[in-house]
Parts: structure tokens; C-alpha cells; sequence
DNA sequence: TGCTATACTGACCGAATGGTCAGTCGGCTG
DNA sequence: CAGCCGACTGACCATTCGGTCAGTATAGCA
């Protein structure tokens, strides 16, 4: 089926504003957050007048979703080719690690608006966005069934395979929050490396049969549930 | 020493004004953010006026400070008796985890407060406040020390302490954005213990030698450095 | 060259909000 | 009881900002 509409002209520049929106939007959300960001800022940084913007989206909210989806989009997109050439479990974990990594590396801007949108979900059922949740949560899924992939396979120990997937996750994005904040010290390669090191083998002491004891198998002492 | 000054009634009402205040900022900001939290609504919360505000703080931005400051105040000093009855680093790493998780379940409201200031962070040097940072970085150092500790001991192999404590404290937000977001699913106890678990002995099968070929120690493949 | 269609502009509007301050009022003192 | 003190109030001010729309400029066409 091919494309039967010969881009009309009009087509073609709506398609180039709306990009350098988004971009701008990227930016100035990025920058400053969506509440001080300002729709003037965004119009500047785009070269276009405020009045432009809102012949492209409909409100402030629409260019930061519409930046925000189509971030985690490309996001996803890399992944996926990346993870493809992945043997096992061990390659596809740190190809979902390493290509996140790079690609918060290029676009730091980016990251605020990712990280800040989930911060935002917290706060009761405003900015509820339906068509937005998947995007995080596919990345999520698609890690735990490799996980549980290998589980079966017996490639690791069993394991809660939505859990281990979140705890990567959130080792993932701490160690690119620590990047940003710290102006990249190490290559990304090491760190990656050592994060990966620390899933796969934890803290305990190899060889040497048990740990000291008293300090295996020991429950949480005192966790009230409630 | 005993405190010469006899509290005077004025003292002991800035004192309650103060609290409530700081209460209402508490639960203000940790729904509506700090943007779309008013000053006018942490008043009203509070049961005093707008202006009252002002004779106590002397910004928006100064409740905000202070509340924040006030609530991982309290949370360090709960890890601190906690980590004190601590025999080995298993135990502490499991108290410095199980005294959050508690702590933000009583306190779902701070928890926002908690992470979207560092989200704020990430957004250049606004907001900057050096009195603030210590106190975040107070609970990795300790940590850090920690495990600096059980490594020279021979309790755990050895692993960078720093990135291990930032690890850790990354799992432990994880774990609790995720328990907030999903309305508690598990009790708490399991749920850091599986975390435990995880840090402890890695992904990695035991008893059966090395895992299949290949998969040990594998570079990152591709991850320019740049 | 004149006409039209339309992408674009930016002055303007209304709402929201941080912060102020002149005035109120309840309780304490003499 | 009179008078004062200061904690408290809330109407008000100044500013910011999302969103609108009447008007402009320009490209294409006849």
C-alpha cells in the first residue's frame, strides 16, 4: 500500500512546524519544567509567534504530552533495534541500560520531562493520561518477559521477574540522574559495566561457602505492615 | 544545662503556628507540587490567613525549604536509631531500606515533596540551595561508609561503595513509587526483603558453576564514550 | 497588477496568585 | 474598666501567563 497522498505543500511545512515545536518544546520543558515553562518561550525558540503554537496544538498540556510521547517513542524505537542483537538475558539487560544511558547523554533536556512526569502521576489523579502510561510501562514489560524468558531457561535463579524488571529500571534511571548531575565523570561504558555487575552477581562474597554468620536468611525485622 | 528561658506564651504559640504551618505545607505541596500548591490553600489548611503566613515565613519558597528540610530531618533520624541496632551490613542495608518504606507509607504526602525537589535539580543551577543538598547527600555518605566498612572486613566482595550506596537508594525509591502508585500492594516486609534478596546474590545462578557461555564477562557493546 | 486565501502575528483579555499593609479584635495590665 | 499591644485578617496590588482573534503580509494565480 503506498503512501496515495503526494505531499502537498502545505502538508510538508505543517509537518516542519510542528517538529520545531516539538524541539523547542523539548527544550524549554527541559529547562525549566513544565509549570515555568511559557508558551511565549517556546513560540521564541521555535521563531514563530505565540499565536503560531496554537495553530499546531491545542494547549500547553498538548505539546508537552505530544514532546513527551514522541521522546519515549524514539526512546523505545532505539531499544528495540538494540536489544534484537542481544544473545541472552545478560546482553539484553545491558543494551536496555546502555541505550538509555546514551540517549539521555545526547538529550539531557529530555530527561527532566521524563523523570518529572512520574513525579507528577504521584500527586492524585490529576494529569491522568491514559494513552500516556503504556509508553512507560510497555519498556517495563518487555524487560520482564526476557527475564522471565531466562528464568525458564534456567539462565538465572528464579526470580520475581516485574520486580527485577522495575529494580532495573530504577537503577537505569539513577545512575543517568547521577550522570546529569554530576557532568558525566566516568565513560558511560564503565558504568554501565558496574551496574551490570551488581545485578548479576549482588554483594555476596563468592568461593567462600557461607557469609559470616547470622547475616543470611535473616527477615526485616520490626517492618510493620499494617 | 538545663534550658534557662521559661517558654513564654508567645514562644509556645510561634511554636504551634510554626507546626501547623509546616503540616499543612506537608500536605499542600505533596499533593498539588510546588507550583500549583497557593499559599493561600496552606493557610486555609492551616485554619489561619493568608497574611498569617507571612509572619512565620517569609516566602513560598521558604515553607517549601522548610518542610522539606523538617521531613528528612525526621527520616534520618529514624534510620540512625534504626541502623544503630545493626549487627552487619546486611542488617544495616536492610534498615535503611525498611525505615523509608515505612516511613513514606505513614508519609505518602512528603514522599513527593522528597523526589520532585531533585527532579527540580536536574533543571540548571535555579533553585539551588546548598543548605538542602547535605541532607540528601548525609544518608549516602553513611551508607557508603557502611559498606566501605564490610568490604575492608571481608563481609561482601568488593564492590565501588558509592556506586553500591547510590544503588541502593535508587531501588529504595523505586520500590517506594511504586508501592505509593499501586496502593500497597504487598506487605512491606516482603517486599524489601525481595529487594534484599536481589542485592544480595545478583541474578546469577548458584552451585552450578559458571553460567552458559558467553555471557560472562562481556563488554558493553557499542556504548560510545564520546 | 489586482485579488484571494491563509499562515502568521502580537496586542489584548481574564484569571490566578505571591506578597503587602492598614485595620480589627481579643486578651492582658494597671 | 480603660487602654494598649500585637497577633491576625483579608481586601488589594502588581505581575504573570494561557489563550484569543482582528488584522497583516505574502505567495500564488488570473
Amino acid at each position: 500500500m503506498p503512501s496515495t497522498a503526494p505531499p502537498t505543500k502545505t502538508a510538508v511545512l505543517t509537518a516542519f512546524r510542528r517538529d520545531a515545536l516539538l524541539a523547542a518544546a523539548r527544550r524549554v520543558f527541559g529547562q525549566y519544567g513544565f509549570e515555568r515553562a511559557t508558551v511565549e518561550r517556546i513560540a521564541r525558540e521555535a521563531g514563530v509567534a505565540k499565536g503560531t503554537v496554537y495553530l499546531y496544538y491545542a494547549s500547553k498540556q498538548a505539546i508537552y504530552w505530544a514532546a513527551l510521547a514522541a521522546g519515549i517513542e524514539e526512546l523505545h524505537e532505539r531499544t528495540r533495534t538494540r536489544v534484537a542483537e542481544a544473545a541472552n538475558l545478560r546482553e539484553i539487560v545491558t543494551a536496555f541500560i546502555a541505550t538509555k544511558v546514551e540517549y539521555f547523554d545526547e538529550r539531557r533536556d529530555f530527561f527532566r520531562i521524563y523523570v518529572s512526569e512520574l513525579g507528577r502521576r504521584l500527586g492524585g489523579p490529576l494529569y491522568q493520561r491514559p494513552e500516556i502510561q503504556p509508553l512507560y510501562v510497555r519498556q517495563i514489560r518487555a524487560l520482564e518477559q526476557a527475564i522471565a524468558r531466562a528464568v525458564k531457561r534456567g539462565e538465572i535463579r528464579a526470580v520475581d521477574a516485574r520486580e527485577t524488571a522495575s529494580a532495573i529500571f530504577d537503577l537505569t534511571r539513577g545512575l543517568i540522574t547521577r550522570r546529569l548531575l554530576a557532568g558525566r565523570r566516568r565513560p558511560a561504558a564503565r558504568e554501565v559495566d558496574g551496574l551490570i555487575q551488581l545485578v548479576w552477581q549482588g554483594l555476596e562474597r563468592r568461593g567462600a561457602g557461607r557469609a559470616p554468620a547470622g547475616t543470611r536468611g535473616r527477615t526485616v525485622k520490626g517492618t510493620r505492615t499494617r
